[in-house]
DNA sequence: AGAGGTTGCGAAAACGTTTTCGTGTTGAAA
DNA sequence: TTTCAACACGAAAACGTTTTCGCAACCTCT
């Protein structure tokens, strides 16, 4: 076992000083060449690379990103990562990732174990629990500590900080209109309980759809979803009443259920109910029908959040520009699952 | 903006030392009981948290595990990053991950940066370039320099470490001799190119399932995958030759396209042809028809995995045990893309 | 009162870097 | 020969901890 060598161990070999050797390495003009061809050949020989630990203690940087998301057996979270560890990667950063499981408590803990030196900044979507209780004291915490935090997809008005984000409203909207305009009226909504930000602003853009072309809004028609393994009794409510010619889901898993549901109950997608869904995620690519969709593009909210990180982290004078908020744009996917009526 | 408080900080404000500070804060019984309820009252007050990077350097632990697998957009890799994460969770570790994208070079090189102090130890996967290289002197690197190394799914015999997998052959076996019981003989293999470790084993299953039950072995009915994104003729050829009855994929996306191909070209799964992937993923659950397949349990396997890297770290006495090999056992699932002959 | 033990605390080293500053040696200019 | 700059290098501080050791001050016996 060859553990690490240490600059300390080539200076005692060399029979030179530690500076020395940290000089020569980093070819200052301090060092005459001779010994800096030396100590470089000594080090190459032994194949020796800085500690990042002991750097980051120095440099007060750890050139690392700390990433808290709800889960990440979710196609849309794992898209936003990798964006994430694209530009980190060409930036010299690293990411620690953790899972706060939807729970306030953990989302908590995660974040202030991180805070405390092992990351220079965070980006963060909030979990369910963080929502529903609106407490967003940690994260404020984090903030005045000079900790940058990016939020994207999940986040909250209630604190200032940069934010990565689609539109949903405008693209429930789209989607909406979309249905409305192939012919459909009777068009239901399948949502997620208020406390969802982004749920509760796609259901808003469904129902300014249907408002700005006139067409009532029939609660039957929408139902909120709160527990997603069992939502299939609701929907099959629905789907059985036989009162929607069409249905917009805020997510893959109620859309993927609907169309499953709606063949059981011998009504085909789309000539018996056109679909459509909100992030095209797997599920949506391989469903058969495969489902038109609203596309969020998380690979570029990952990639966007990172840089407005990095951006901050690397900007020397602190505090001076203004937060801002990113929109990313989204774009619906006509697939198999919708027609014209 | 409030900077965190270090030690230093407070041994100032109070006028005593650091070593009391920090003898206080730790309960030391060097400390009078007057001065320790002082000490932890004021560093309670201003959120004194000892600071992880000082600790690691100290400790020359990072209590962090290195994770490097191919890609994170990949249901079976994202189900394992979330069950290695609750066991480090549950034992104080964090995780740090890297994506290698399926390439040699950049494996090596987030091992290195990694391996500089980072972590502690790592878990991984190996890229498709790294298993046709077969050039691990990377992973035997950091192995030899003391950091224990896990290896999961895609493993290598050419490296000494603890590794997890499952028993790719026994399990395609036990997937082909069930569409034979079933009572198919003529069973396509859509399978990868044999570098691919974990393909190569399920062919030979195939085969061996096969051999055993005395069915000839038509080279026909095997194809062999490179390029994920358009095998699309392959398949569409061995669907329109209309030999087989059955089809076992190696993967998930295999089994979908089989099945989407099948529909195109009028043939119906599971009436017309049975078909059986690998991977429970998302797509196998919600494709319909949903799709029988054999199951990995990538959580079960992630939680292993850390169980055996942080066994290893946590044990004093290094070097003290032999390496292991831990299979975790697989399912098969049955769903609908089955039937009977 | 002296010996010995306990109590309470601080100095300093250590982890591995980088960087500032000081210093001794050399060479050249005056 | 003296003076001064250039050169080459080392000592030490700093980052924030923990821990070992040393050392006073006090207490308790004889």
């Amino acid at each position: 076992m060859r553990k690490k060598v240490t600059l300390k161990q080539i200076a005692k070999e060399l029979d030179v000083s530690i500076s020395t050797v940290s000089k020569s390495l980093r070819d200052s003009h301090e060092i005459s060449e001779d010994t800096r061809l030396k100590v470089q050949a000594f080090a190459k020989l032994y194949n020796y690379k800085p500690n990042n630990i002991a750097l980051s203690l120095k440099n007060k940087k750890t050139k690392t990103i700390g990433i808290i998301i709800p889960e990440i057996v979710h196609h849309f979270f794992a898209t936003v990562i990798s964006g994430i560890e694209q530009v980190a990667n060409e930036n010299g950063y690293n990411v620690i990732v953790c899972l706060s499981d939807e729970s306030f408590d953990k989302e908590v803990i995660n974040l202030e174990m991180l805070a405390n030196g092992s990351t220079d900044g965070f980006i963060m979507s909030l979990s369910k629990e963080t929502q529903q209780k609106k407490d967003f004291h940690h994260i404020q915490e984090v903030i005045n500590q000079g900790m940058p935090v990016v939020l994207f997809d999940r986040v909250t008005n209630d604190v200032f900080c940069d934010k990565v984000i689609i539109d949903d409203k405008q693209a429930a909207f789209d989607a909406v209109q979309f249905l409305i305009e192939k012919g459909f009226q009777k068009i239901a909504l399948i949502t997620t309980v208020d406390y969802v930000s982004v749920g509760k602003l796609r259901t808003d853009g469904y129902k300014d759809a249907l408002k700005s072309n006139h067409i009532a809004i029939d609660d039957e028609l929408i139902i909120k979803i709160e527990d997603i393994d069992n939502c299939s009794l609701k929907i099959e409510n629905l789907i059985q009443s036989k009162k929607c010619e069409a249905i917009f889901a805020v997510n893959e898993l109620f859309a993927v259920t609907a169309i499953k549901i709606a063949a059981q109950n011998n009504l085909k997608v789309p000539e018996d109910v056109s679909v459509i869904g909100f992030t095209d995620g797997i599920i949506s690519q391989f469903s058969t029908p495969s489902i038109s969709t609203v596309s969020q593009n998380g690979i570029k909210m990952g990639r966007k959040s990172a840089q407005m990180l990095i951006d901050r982290l690397e900007l020397e004078d602190e505090e001076n520009e203004q937060y801002t908020t990113e929109i990313i744009e989204t774009n619906l996917i006509i697939r198999e699952s919708t027609t014209t009526k």
